[in-house]
RNA sequence: GGUCCGGUGGCAGAAUGGUGAUGCAGCGGACUGCAAAUCCGCGUAUGUGGGUUCGAUUCCCGCCCGGACCUCCA
């Protein structure tokens, strides 16, 4: 097995991946915030998550994989003011959604999958315990973290404390010690989400949640906490510094994983721009695999822009893959992963490097080698790729009567045969504009979808 | 303005102190009635100016360009 190394966003270096205890590896993850649909810059994280997971499961006798749901946050409330429905029904829905979305493009779900709402028990004792360390205060009905009291603030982002106040884009609110101060708890007015508290009705912060999420399922010191770039600062350091300051002796996160930001044709996704697609849109016209196949093409630390014609070479490389493994038996768990595709996902996920090996199996594959066709499934089952059968793929959403095409094929074969060859082109052709492709080979003629 | 990351062929995207993967697109050929698929072959790249070195795309510095973050965005 090669060792597995991995860059860790807090020392900005690629180090050996060692586990705190190797029987049983613990990972937590940033899920959504639940008040719309999943999009494609969500799902690359979701991805990262799901093809590190499939690694170290695959290393590893044990992995406890933990992705959280944000279903308490302003955005939830004014979502759901705005829609006119109440806030149960909106994150159920979108809960609901989400699942849906991952499932489709073979994420496969975490092992605990906590709610905030279903943990604010937890949250209040752990702000009961930075208050009483001193870490804290209570202010306007308020409860603020006093960034000051943790020396290393800054240290996992790579920033310091006064370069953040130099550039602080938003007001300063008038209680805060500090202008770094973030807030842990805050009153909720009638009408909001709220739970009893010893500092009034109210509800969290957002930082507080995974503190107490990862606290509860993974404890004080876990193996690795990933997210998205932007996660970083300021969720992810104001997480460990609320964490560290309960947990004075934890680690809190061995090691931080983030992945870099999707663009969508060279620009940021926003609403302005209206270049916001979320994963059900590319789902529209697009299979499912194609699109994880383009979120593995680059490695999770580069930036990727998202194009259509990444799509479509996407399809275009399942397709040679497909083409590749045929008609091989079902999946035998026992075909070994091949080393050198290991090898290339051990190396800080480096998928790029891992598909340009299973185009290296596929080439051996389809020369006739079955061994290469095996390994290459078994690859794919790594990736999470590669996991219907040939058929399914070449001719799944053709909308088309399958008796009608064999009728026809029938027909241009006949065609063909007495020489007819401008009714066999008119049948291929008609069919090619109805999105069918026919493919004369030395057995026959087969049909896919274009 | 501050911090950090990056600039590789037409496009996407690896790697490396010593002949720069892979895929798509393009070109030529085989196969085919013609295609498709497959196979064989070909061309094209390290932003820019210095430095270190026998040798730099790789390490260092400047410049230009792009991106992320800078208090609730994956």
């Amino acid at each position: 097995m090669p060792q597995l190394t991995l860059h860790d966003s807090s020392s900005r270096t690629t180090v050996p991946f060692a586990p705190l205890a190797p029987g049983n590896v613990r990972v937590y993850y940033c899920g959504p915030t639940v008040y719309d649909l999943a999009h494609i810059g969500n799902l690359r994280a979701m991805i990262t998550a799901d093809i590190l997971v499939r690694l170290l499961r695959h290393l590893y006798p044990r992995v406890t994989y933990v992705r959280n749901i944000t279903d308490v946050d302003d955005k939830i409330n004014a979502r759901a003011h705005a829609n006119g429905e109440t806030i149960d029904s909106l994150t159920a829905r979108t809960i609901r959604d989400f699942h849906d979305d991952l499932a489709a493009v073979g994420v496969l779900p975490p092992d605990v999958e906590p709610r905030a709402t279903h943990h604010i028990g937890e949250m209040i004792t752990l702000i009961e315990r930075l208050i009483a360390s001193g870490h804290a205060y209570e202010a306007q009905g308020h409860v603020l973290f006093a960034v000051a009291h943790f020396p290393d603030y800054g240290k996992l982002s790579g920033r310091s404390p006064d370069d953040l106040l130099a550039g602080a884009r938003v007001e300063v609110a008038p209680y805060k010690r500090d202008a770094g101060d973030f807030v842990l708890w805050k009153p909720s007015a009638p009408g909001l989400p709220g739970w009893e508290s010893p500092w009034g009705r109210g509800r969290p912060g957002w930082h507080i949640e995974c503190s107490a999420m990862s606290h509860r399922y993974l404890g004080e010191s876990f193996d690795i906490h990933g997210g998205g770039s932007d996660l970083l600062f300021p969720h992810h350091e104001n997480e460990r510094a609320q964490s560290q300051c309960c947990f004075p002796h934890s680690r809190f996160a061995n090691h931080w994983v983030h992945n870099a930001m999707l663009l969508v044709n060279g620009e940021k996704m926003s609403k302005s721009l209206g270049n916001f697609l979320t994963i059900r849109d590319v789902l529209s016209d697009t299979p499912a695999e194609a699109l994880r196949l383009l979120l593995l093409h680059a490695q999770y630390r580069s930036v990727l822009n998202f194009t259509r014609t990444g799509l479509d070479e996407a399809k275009q490389t399942l397709n040679r893959f497909y083409r590749a493994i045929g008609d091989l038996p079902p999946p035998d768990a026992a075909d070994p992963v091949p080393a050198e595709i290991l090898t290339a996902m051990c190396d800080d996920l480096n998928t790029p490097r891992a598909l340009a090996e299973m185009h290296a199996l596929a080439d051996r594959a389809l020369a006739g080698d079955h061994a290469a066709a095996r390994g290459l499934r078994a690859s794919g089952r790594l990736l999470g790729l590669l996991g219907q059968s040939s058929d399914a793929w070449f001719r799944a959403g053709a909308g088309v009567d399958e008796a009608e095409i064999d009728t026809l094929i029938a027909e241009r074969l006949a065609a063909r045969k007495s020489r007819d060859f401008a009714r066999a082109d008119a049948i291929r052709d008609d069919l090619a504009a109805r999105g069918i492709l026919l493919e004369d080979g030395p057995t026959g003629t087969i049909w896919r979808r274009a």
